[in-house]
DNA sequence: GCGACAG
DNA sequence: ATCTTGTCGC
């Protein structure tokens, strides 16, 4: 037995809002390469109830730490497929509006033009902020696609007649990830540029560290609200 | 009508 | 995402 998930149901006038909003976000995508290496941040969200932690880590190419920077507030919102900007997205704006300068490329949680209305968190941060970004999710949101079997081989994953990424087995005894262009950036080379990311884990190192980092700050949270008690 | 469904 | 024990494998 299995528990039923979430259903997406929203009041017809806010839906019709939420979904101009896509409209408006896919509509300005860029998928021309037009990115940087030379800092790389993953940005990833953990949760304590309605608060939203954002952590963002920036990496050089080698991977070594060059700035981080996080975020926290309340939202409303509820967890809906196909609708995770608009509880996600403000917190991670901004804690990389919080860095002390603007990275050359980021690794966002979450789908980016694989997305019903091709308008994913990571697209959707992209577009706001003007800067190349790339989803990497650890499930398929929408697409078809065939499993890939060896480490480090990918396969396409095309959704409405054309590719929006790809699934990457990125490690043995692990589900194959997914890569997929958020903005200013190709599905080729989000996901090559994934591939230099990977290092002896599942997730590309940016989204590694973000993950740990946000999981640390929730654990400071509950700790300094029991402490309050 | 019955599933599927980023985090 | 978060809640959670033991357990399988390197």
């Amino acid at each position: 037995m299995g528990t039923p998930k979430s259903v997406p149901s929203f009041d017809p006038a806010l839906e019709g809002r939420l979904l101009a909003v896509q409209r408006k976000i896919a509509s300005r995508v860029m998928l021309e390469d037009r990115f940087s290496l030379a800092s790389v941040a993953g940005v990833d969200q953990s949760f304590v109830d309605d608060v939203v932690i954002s952590a963002a880590v920036v990496l050089d190419p080698e991977c070594s730490v060059l700035a981080e920077a996080s975020s926290r507030q309340r939202t409303s919102f509820p967890y809906c497929p196909g609708y995770l900007f608009f509880r996600e997205g403000p917190a991670a704006i901004k804690a990389v509006r919080a860095l002390p300068f603007r990275p050359g490329l980021l690794f966002i949680d979450g789908c980016g033009i694989n997305h019903p209305r091709r308008a994913g968190l990571a697209s959707y941060i992209g577009v706001i902020l003007d800067l190349p970004t790339i989803g990497v999710s650890k499930s398929v949101l929408c697409g078809s696609f065939d499993l890939p079997q060896a480490v480090g081989e990918a396969a396409p994953l095309r959704h409405e007649d054309s590719l929006v990424g790809y699934i990457l087995k990125s490690q043995k005894g692990c589900r194959p990830i997914v890569v997929a262009p958020g903005h200013r950036i190709s599905a080729d080379s989000a996901l090559e540029v994934v591939r230099c990311f990977l290092k002896d884990h599942k997730l590309p190192e940016p989204c590694r560290l973000a993950h740990e980092h946000a999981r640390r700050l929730r654990v400071d949270l509950l700790r300094a609200g029991e402490a309050a008690l």
